[in-house]
DNA sequence: ATAGTTCAAGAATACGTTTACTTAAATATG
DNA sequence: CATATTTAAGTAAACGTATTCTTGAACTAT
């Protein structure tokens, strides 16, 4: 089993290795006799062809990357099922590596997957090794899945949900239902979610003549992690002038922010109102049920599956941008401000 | 960028390919003029070395498998992530394969695996291929975690929690609390997870006099998956003599028990009570914390890691066996039963 | 000064495949 | 029947690297 070469299966067969890596491949022709021995052999010596050197010879190795910045994000292992299920009924394979959010995995991992000779990447990037991307876009198939590259060399698709909107509608949403001193806890604002994310917020707010600049009081910008959730919510609260109302920017966060609130005796909402952007698995198990925007991470998995594998296809298709936008979904963690609280607020 | 050799590197420094060889291996003396051209040359042209060949020259791939079960299972990233962490140390890579608990797909991967030339495996089993991963021990590094191959040809390592104790362990929970009358939800009876836990259950009810035999009336035996669960807790609620407790075997169906009795009104632990098999995340946002004990997915993982590197190392190493013991959390998921209960219980 | 020694670096081979090229037997064609 | 054509199967080269073997220049020793 180990270490039979097609050469030991040549012998047994009586034939040439030509011809045993034709029966394996099926190919070309070979008389149904000598195909039999072939088969035969190697069934009985349990050979396994070697893809090392199969991917040596065909500079192909049937594996696509997806290098992700969160593992342990169930929103991240989901879409990698999605991916998944969709290139490995064409015979691909899927390698997945997490970044952790550090810059140097992220180039770590990227130039182990190029040395690894991967037929195409789908990336969810750090969004700090902008130029590097880029100019491997130019040899390499890719999918960003999330966050941009900003470059005009990069070369590529891009999926993602509508960010401004996402946050746009969560942010509507809590001021329909009177909220004004809103806070908020962003992910890191040198990626395209963080930063687009917060500019829904802005937009939202603006609208309602609120204009959110440098010394927004209820603002705390952290790192998409449960700590910096965790640690948002308690810098908010701690303010001798609290917030009605709490937007989160992604699932970890908003976790990390519950956590704070439960251990601290705040309640949701009576305390405190929370919306937040993304996914929460079982929510419906959860003390109290986020508002929430949802990504469908299946959706978008599998649509990353379909464009890496076009572009394997056929690497000269231009950039695409798909662009899906996120549904509300109402929970329980959102309390009505009642309007003389609003015009107590005005004055 | 792509396509980039050794021999063009050769060719820009002014050298043999053996000597750019030597200098990227860093492991025969290369005078420092031409080791500086060489590494020159390898900036200049950004030059990845294919690991591919190198794999093929060195019979080693650098690569470890991790093949589970189920990669939606945050128990399963978790214990990813702690694998992850010692090999990278090493050097070596881990690339991780999701069965979903079917018996093709399972040999499939490991043929996959195989093929790929991984150096060693790490194993979340089905339990279904036994024979085919015996022989496979002969030939590859092999740890198994949390699910044992039954065959004395089996060659390698395993490591698993204690199931017969820890299913023990919780049931005698429920027994001191009072608990006579207590429903099993199992997974699957094949593997030795679900065999061996069912075994604690039988175990800790034979000690108070009950016998779990053929006809016991609160058992479900289930697969480890969310509907399993959700099926679990319907069929044991709906007969008309209804346990006071239920025993559920995994985190995934304690997942689908619960969410079960949450849409049907059936009240935790006032209604029923609760006790599980292994870790939940983020528990203490759940609307009831479940009674469990726990496994440390990181600690295993680690211990993995460590064990499939020594394998790699020194082949010969003999068949070990590591069983951690599981620690009881308690939740809010119980109610003591009072003694007149007790003793309409006992007519 | 000559023979012997050392060693840096080049030449050549091998890893296990796939495939272009070659061969020879079988069949078709005039 | 002799020549042309087809084709099944074998031979050999190539993929990119690591490494053994070889070479020849620089050095040491006599």
């Amino acid at each position: 089993m180990a270490g039979v070469t097609i050469r030991d299966i040549a012998k047994r067969a009586g034939v040439s290795i030509a011809t045993v890596s034709r029966v394996i491949n099926d190919n070309y022709y070979v008389s149904p006799d000598i195909k039999e021995r072939v088969l035969q052999a190697i069934e009985e010596l349990h050979y396994y062809p070697n893809s090392v050197a199969r991917s040596l010879k065909n500079d192909a190795t049937n594996t696509i990357g997806f290098l992700v910045s969160d593992i342990s994000n169930n929103y991240f292992t989901t879409m990698a099922k999605a991916v998944e299920d969709v290139i490995h009924k064409e015979g691909y394979n899927l390698i997945v590596c997490s970044t952790e959010d550090k810059k140097e995995r992220e180039l770590e991992y990227l130039k182990l997957l190029i040395s690894k000779k991967i037929d195409g990447l789908i990336l969810n990037t750090t969004g700090e090794n902008d130029g590097f991307i880029a100019s491997l876009s130019e040899h390499m198939p890719l999918v960003l899945v999330n966050r941009k590259v900003y470059s005009d060399k990069f070369k590529g698709d891009f999926i993602d949900s509508d960010n401004i909107q996402g946050a746009y509608n969560l942010v509507s949403y809590l001021l329909s239902l009177g909220h004004r001193k809103i806070g908020v806890i962003n992910g890191m604002l040198t990626v395209s979610t963080g930063k687009e994310r917060f500019k829904g917020f802005v937009k939202a707010m603006s609208e309602v003549g609120i204009e959110v600049n440098g010394d927004y009081p209820y603002r705390y910008d952290g790192d998409f992690t449960l700590e910096s959730g965790y640690q948002g919510a308690t810098k908010i609260m701690s303010a001798s002038d609290k917030p009605s109302a709490i937007v989160i920017m992604n699932n970890v966060m908003t976790m990390g922010a519950l956590k704070y609130f439960r251990s601290n005796g705040i309640d949701v909402p009576n305390d405190i109102s929370i919306a937040a952007y993304g996914n929460i698995d079982n929510i419906e198990l959860m003390y109290v049920q986020p508002t929430i925007v949802t990504l469908n991470a299946w959706v978008i998995g599998n649509k990353a599956g379909e464009m890496i594998l076009e572009r394997i296809k056929n690497k000269a298709v231009s950039n695409r941008e798909v662009i899906y936008v996120p549904q509300l979904i109402e929970g329980n963690s959102v309390k009505k401000i009642e309007s003389n609280q609003m015009y107590s607020l005005s004055c």
